[in-house]
DNA sequence: ATATTAGGTTTATTATATAAACTACTTTAT
DNA sequence: ATAAAGTAGTTTATATAATAAACCTAATAT
């Protein structure tokens, strides 16, 4: 009756990045930490979190002096998210 | 861009209990147990925290000599539940 | 020179979800 | 009548997760 919500997307914070890196395929942590209003240690380790899983990929290279991180969604990431996405059907529609 | 998700009902089984409650207005502790493959400790802490939260009204009673306890969705479930959805929506459709 | 800002990471704290253990009672078997 | 097993939960403990606080390094502004 009720599918398994992936507990790695079935949290605000990584399900708003995800959401975003589905949205736009790269965007960089100020970016999405203004986005998100999260606080950039939470983000840190959330992102973390969404690239040890294979969700998405980080790239850290330097823009100009300043450093600066892009994430990326994977194809792993956007394969989960559609499951969860239909996962969490069968919580909203019940029947 | 997001809106905020109400940290009691972006939980898997709390959210089991409650669209469960949404499509048959009624149930008991056993029937949900069944249907949410939930322990029954983890199902009492979570029936718990809903009524608290006035989302379900909560109902003991015997039927014969056995103790049995009913569930049901109160209008400010429906309501939050409602409104969990809407907020859901701007993560699974993003613009 | 020192203060502030940018862009983070690491560590610590708090909250949450889950499971294990327990309570209280009933039914069934011996 | 007593013991064993089942029903319907609650309470307590543990593991995991989310969040915040503190810290680091370098750049820029005063």
């Amino acid at each position: 009756m009720f599918k398994e919500l992936d507990p790695l997307l079935h949290s605000q914070l990584r399900l708003a990045v995800i959401s975003i890196l589905i949205g736009s395929e790269e965007a960089d942590f100020v970016f999405i930490k203004e986005k998100t209003n999260a606080t950039a240690g939470n983000l840190s380790v959330q992102i973390e979190k969404l690239r040890e899983a294979g969700y998405i990929s980080v790239e850290k290279a330097f823009r100009g002096k300043m450093p600066r991180t892009t994430c990326r969604i994977t194809k792993e990431g956007i394969q989960a998210f559609e499951k969860y996405v239909a996962a969490l059907n069968s919580y909203l529609k019940p029947k």
